[in-house]
DNA sequence: CCGCGCGTTCACGGCTTCTTCACAGGGCGT
DNA sequence: ACGCCCTGTGAAGAAGCCGTGAACGCGCGG
């Protein structure tokens, strides 16, 4: 599962700048610093921004072992992301609750428009 | 810009288009949040388009069981449904009710007559 | 030895979601 | 008209999901 071969690996989504080779993280051209849990954490969900990615997905990634009942570690690892990342870029939201689901990584301005369902 | 290799199966009738391994929901280009009961629902329904299923068959497809006499979940369902899509795209309707046999997905611009709900 | 960052786990509380009721209107057969 | 079945719809209570602060242990550098 993984690929060495990227020359460098930059997953550039809205104002976040990642570097999963370096472990670099940019908000708005500043860095950001982060945990090893965080920025993995991070990573894999940037990788697979847009779609909903569930707990047991992103703790078989991050964690590499299956999620136990219970656990709520991922839950934990995104508080401190959200934390961070929105106290990095304020009017941005990054990453969105989908209840029963998981979660979806896409950075959006916190709000603009007419809401009619979005985040619950 | 990010792509992980996955053939997703995507479900695009009129205005709506569902993932079901993702759990994402977008109408019109939106994206539209489900709850998880809704989702499964709308990914049954939608998969079965312009087919009448009956209630006992959604019960058993959704819920995983029989479905017991006088049980109205489905029906609670269907029109929660029913709310949120028109909701999200006024002048659509999207679920049509057969009565006697079950319900029809079939999105379908909503002719503007000042008519009951029901379809016939 | 002490302070500190990090990772894990708990616990409390608030908010969603699910289920079940209850009532209302329409259609149909008697 | 009346009764009955069917569906629409709002609401209430229970159950479950999540956000969040905090305690604990560990390893490390001073």
């Amino acid at each position: 599962m993984e690929m060495a071969a990227s020359p460098e690996e930059i997953l550039s989504i809205g104002p976040v700048e990642i570097r999963p080779q370096g472990g670099l993280v940019t908000l708005d051209r500043r860095t950001l610093t982060l945990s090893v849990r965080e920025f993995t954490l991070l990573v894999e969900m940037a990788r697979r921004a847009g779609r909903i990615v569930s707990r047991a997905e992103l703790y078989l990634l991050v964690w590499g072992a299956p999620l136990r009942s219970g656990d709520r570690s991922v839950d934990v690892y995104v508080h401190k992301l959200r934390v961070k990342l929105e106290n990095g870029a304020p009017g941005w939201s990054f990453i969105h609750t989908h209840v029963g689901f998981g979660y979806r990584f896409a950075p959006e301005p916190s709000h603009s428009f007419h809401n009619t369902a979005t985040t619950r």
